[in-house]
DNA sequence: TAGCAAAGTTGGTCTATACCAACTTGCACC
DNA sequence: GGTGCAAGTTGGTATAGACCAACTTTGCTA
């Protein structure tokens, strides 16, 4: 259908023509178009703005993410040359969620910190996330001028170098919420992550918690696919 | 909306009801009852048979694919409790398309060996694949007697005891062969997995590519998901 | 010229209806 | 009791029409 214009003629960053006009090209109905273009969303190949008068364009090829090697979003973006710039939402203090709980295994007493944050490439919002500290680990975090990316600033203030001792992956759907966030339509695939970070003693510090328009990246080991 | 009844009252296996009678439950059209069940589908909660009068049912949950440490699935599955089978498809020698051709680094003229296969969790088809073997490296292949899995053969034919140079991992969508085999409709959500494998000298020999129904893998390293 | 309200556009959602292929079920017939 | 065919069921696909919220454009007014 359209797969071949992606493909070939249009590059990424261009509008596709609309529903309605897609309609008309092709004599159908425009519940088929609209099935067609979910077709291409769910390839990657296109994504939607959330509402009003934008509407579909061609993704830009997805980012490279190393689950192995992968501690700093910042530098992993500017490698492949996009610019990455992040967004804070929120910084508080915040009761975890259960499975939050169980993977810093803490009580629930425990005191955590929370970013909530979303993350742009080349002007597009690609993922949101919240990440997670133990306050005990990182005192007067609050108090502190903040400045993204985290990484950076933990490294910073409080010489912390993590290690990834845990990354979970899976295809889902964004919520209303995230979607209204990442300017795209709800229940647009997503892939959810979870990572687990240790100090020095391996003790559990850090989690977060990410969720990425499913089209912006891929998941990478070795520089096999790095043509 | 049906989220509630598949968090608690339903159970991995379940068949939901019709499509039909979901509408007169929630008194809604049809193209709106399919619209939330494609979601669910989406979040992996679900899946949908092929054709024919089967219907809607209640995933399990995903089996966990390490990419750093996966080299065996069949030992992976039952370490996860599931019964895992194989079925060979077409076993012949192939040309291989560009992409396969450049991560094997190899001209064109190469000879390569190819596996077809697919495999059921189950009694559920959740994988079909493709593997790649340089002939060179693998003399005979196909003379001999091939039993599944594949890594397994290997071992014991021609003492290979690869290593995992490569993975990469991406959300798409099955292509109409595909979703056939996977007795699932079209352009239901999968995983695209590339892996490459290298003797002992580092030289690429393996190359396999595998499309999974999304809902039925996470992937995941480390073991702090492992509850 | 600047400001603002009205009209138009766009993707997202929904209804109602229809047809198809593939499978299951039931029933008549041998 | 078994066989085979017809009828029914199911998900997949398609049309046509409608409304909404959010955004853009237009054009009028001060």
């Amino acid at each position: 259908l359209a797969t071949q214009i992606s493909a070939g003629k249009l590059r990424p960053g261009d509008r596709l023509p609309t529903e309605r006009a897609l309609c008309e090209t092709f004599g159908v109905a425009r519940a088929t178009v609209r099935q067609a273009l979910l077709h291409l969303e769910g390839d990657g190949l296109i994504r939607s703005t959330q509402r009003g008068k934008r509407g579909w364009f061609v993704n830009p090829p997805p980012l490279r993410y190393d689950p192995t090697n992968h501690l700093n979003s910042s530098r992993n973006a500017k490698r492949q040359g996009r610019h990455a710039e992040f967004i804070i939402l929120q910084r508080c203090e915040a009761k975890a969620d259960e499975t939050i709980r169980r993977i810093i295994r803490t009580r629930n007493g425990a005191k955590l910190w929370k970013i909530a944050s979303h993350t742009m490439h080349d002007g597009v919002a690609v993922c949101v996330e919240q990440n997670y500290l133990l306050a005990a680990s990182f005192p007067k975090f609050l108090e502190l001028a903040y400045t993204p990316p985290l990484t950076q600033f933990l490294e910073a203030h409080y010489q912390f170098f993590p290690t990834q001792i845990g990354f979970q992956a899976r295809a889902a759907r964004l919520s209303e919420e995230e979607a209204a966030i990442l300017d795209v339509a709800a229940a647009t695939p997503c892939i959810r992550i979870v990572r687990v970070k240790a100090d020095q003693n391996g003790r559990v510090v850090q989690v977060d918690r990410e969720a990425w328009v499913a089209s912006a990246i891929e998941i990478v080991t070795g520089d096999v696919f790095t043509d």
